[in-house]
DNA sequence: ATACGGGTTAGAGCGCGCTCTAAGTCAAGA
DNA sequence: TCTTGACTTAGAGCGCGCTCTAACCCGTAT
């Protein structure tokens, strides 16, 4: 497979396959006779795996070094358990933060639709804060 | 209230008070007498709910297009609702990727912990792909 | 023969969200 | 009076993760 039909089938780009070469999240593919990349389906498993690590926020420094763990093989799998499961409590913590402000985000909009047009303060501006009225304070329009 | 003062209650830098306000993510504060920032408690409520709309990924264009509707006020509430609900909706979508993942995580390190120490494959370089061995194939070092 | 649609490289550029710097002002305390 | 520390502004700089450009190469179809 070369890199077009990678890119199709993976979803990633040429381009970020080119990149993610480079920087070693994959590993350097094999190349036909004309230097062209020549890929086995089964990057396409790694490639799967390292959208999973993106998508819950690892930083491309860690997969790096989780990828290199990977290619040294035998004898990394503590390393890497260990990697994953810090990984995963941080994954955890992040969705717990997202559902208490998904929270807040439907009462929020509760409160638009609600009964009572007004807001519950919080979200209408401050009644013209004027404290302190020094010097010309114009609005100064934005 | 000073910047110091806001900055220490609100968890955001100085700095990055003053950039809010000057994108407009921030109403113009009002100065004291030596144009230093004087800030009302209720600001603390405006940032919390900004960092709710951070931390739930909206992109700062989008928090502005909605800082600038809460300003206008009246009027507004329906659009504000709708840039909610919408936002809601990628939250929920985004959350749902984020399960999905982390139920991918979990059987990975499973994976590792298992009786059968032998990665379920998908882990292991693959066995040192060499197909269409053309021309000098050094191994080249990274 | 030539044009086309892929691929190759090194390296520049970009959008985002801050974060920091430089040079200056000001008020309070020793 | 002098120092200290918190503030002010305009603007530069940064880390991240791509994304694109330029110039070139190659194999196939017309």
């Amino acid at each position: 497979m070369k890199i077009g039909e990678l890119a199709k089938r993976s979803g990633l780009s040429a381009h970020t396959i080119r990149y993610y070469e480079r920087i070693g999240l994959l590993p350097y593919a094999d190349r036909d006779s004309s230097s062209q990349r020549d890929y086995d389906a089964s990057i396409l498993i790694w490639i799967e795996f390292l959208g999973r690590l993106r998508t819950t926020g690892m930083p491309i420094r860690d997969m790096l070094r989780y990828a290199a763990l990977r290619e040294r093989g035998a004898g990394t799998e503590a390393e890497r358990r260990e990697m994953l499961e810090r990984h995963r409590d941080r994954v955890r913590a992040h969705l717990a933060e997202l559902e208490a402000s998904l929270l807040v985000l439907d009462s929020k909009i509760a409160g638009y639709a609600g009964p009572d047009q007004r807001m519950k303060d919080y979200d209408a501006t401050p009644p013209v804060r004027r404290r302190k009225p020094v010097g010309a304070r114009t609005a100064r329009a934005r």
